[in-house]
DNA sequence: CTTGACTCTCCAGTAGCTGGAGACTCCATA
DNA sequence: TATGGAGTCTCCAGCTACTGGAGAGTCAAG
């Protein structure tokens, strides 16, 4: 019989761990003195530590060895258990490795730049949305503004509140100024599907914009520069090595009259 | 100005994520109402809740953010703190992938084999010891038995208590039952270098028995199975790659008299 | 009898939230 | 004006596998 000082020498393993063994019942002492309270351990529990020490090295936790040991499971059991721990560790390691190859990414941009960017990309998963919106040809880039407006004014008083802040896509494959295929879209609950003409004279559609992973960055500055958004976006993309998977939407989160200036959110489905 | 909820929709991190960030003041509301104490936020602090989550993103602590993003760092600072970064978690990735080969590897065994193997190894990590220790060539495996108590037989009379459980080192690059090249150590303390002869007339060494990687196995069964249990750790070396790096040690754990039999640590060093 | 090494129990802390309990607050409708 | 329902508040516990510390008790040797 040893104390859990000479224990824990034997097996290395800190006293403190062999306590909560204790406390959690995975590993009782053989014999425990009423008095004192003192455990007492004996060479032959090493057996079942180690196959705690070893289960626990192939990532199972500890409530689930103490639940292999106690009803000693079978090999096939067992394998189905790590089976399953096998795939959900092989994710983790790709998706650990997925970090580090930002962290990497981050860090050759740092410096070919040798400054921060004023934009910060995230990743994000984003809902499918329903919306009603309009879409046409815009002869210029500033009839995205009129057009958003003119379905506010169509909307409102048809007592249609937008669950989220309007957005646009921009369904072009390649930008040009004087021929832009926008759509505004506005999001509504999934039972609303129609909406009264434009005081223009527009027709809103009904549909469902759908959602997936995008990379996502904020503008806070005038239209006019946004361009460097969609820059930063660009580069960022590349140096992860991914590409687009759809047209990229910008939603207004800002009044038109706000006084800290307008503030745009890009985002750009990816893969 | 937005309420939580209304935040949380547009920036897609739950409510509780966003009083938490508020709490521990890494994204304090714009505006917090002192009677109600609803926390009110704006579009304007979009672009600060972004880095937040790029550089959680590359797997900073919301500690090392709120420092990052408070004293301003330089783009020099920052990549300083991700070239750290990059190292650990490089380091992380081959330590999850090294675990998941190890998952697999268990899972081939299972499945070549059909049932578990009684015996669980271990990498465990040594420490070097002192001791004092008889070498000699054994005639038969028996003899080794002998040679323990012989060197008990001197060192308890002298005083001499040792520190850990004894164990023997085996030499031999290859087994021969009739010619076993065996090293009978005993850890003690640091001060302690020498020891009266023993009552058989063997002189005791005194060395540093270096520490290590060690593929560790207990046997609980008579000493002429103890080939089973080099079996196992055999075959796990194999199915992970691993060689040997030094004499295997064998520990012996109980008393002779023990009512519940032998118990031998077997420890292979490794790498 | 003292000393020093060892052990005990209980509690707090770790990171980044999540979920729940119980109490308010806000807004729109009846 | 009352009410209902959705949203919000604060505080607390829980998650994993321990670790470290406080304060008290135990054991063996000198």
């Amino acid at each position: 019989m040893y104390r859990i000082g000479e224990f824990s020498k034997i097996c290395r393993v800190p006293v403190s761990a062999l306590r909560y063994y204790s406390d959690i019942g995975l590993l009782p002492p053989v014999a425990t003195d009423p008095s004192s309270g003192y455990r007492y351990y004996e060479a032959g529990q090493l057996p079942r530590l180690n196959r705690i020490l070893a289960l626990k090295d192939l990532g199972l936790s500890l409530d689930e060895i103490g639940s292999i040991l106690d009803n000693d499971l079978s090999a096939a059991e067992l394998r189905g258990m790590l089976r399953l721990k096998q795939a959900e560790m092989s994710r983790a390691v790709a998706e650990q490795q997925a970090q580090l190859d930002r962290v990497e990414s981050r860090l050759r941009l740092i410096e070919s730049e040798g400054e921060m960017s004023d934009y910060e990309i995230v990743l994000k998963e984003i809902d499918a949305q329903h919306v009603l919106s309009l879409r046409e040809i815009a002869p210029e880039p500033s009839h995205v503004g009129t057009m958003i407006g003119d379905g506010f004014a169509a909307l409102m008083p048809a007592g249609i509140m937008p669950t989220a802040p309007c957005f646009s896509l921009y369904h072009d494959p390649e930008f040009k100024p004087d021929h832009i295929d926008v759509e505004i879209a506005y999001p509504v609950p999934a039972d609303v599907t129609t909406a009264p003409q434009t005081p223009a004279g527009r027709s809103f559609g009904h549909r469902i914009v759908p959602g997936g992973k995008m990379a996502v960055t904020i503008h806070q500055a005038g239209y006019d520069t946004i361009d460097q958004a969609y820059g930063a976006l660009g580069k960022w993309l590349e140096a992860n090595g991914l590409g687009m998977a759809g047209p990229p939407q910008e939603a207004y989160l800002t009044a038109p009259d706000d006084p800290g200036g307008p503030i745009t959110e890009i985002r750009i489905p990816v893969e």
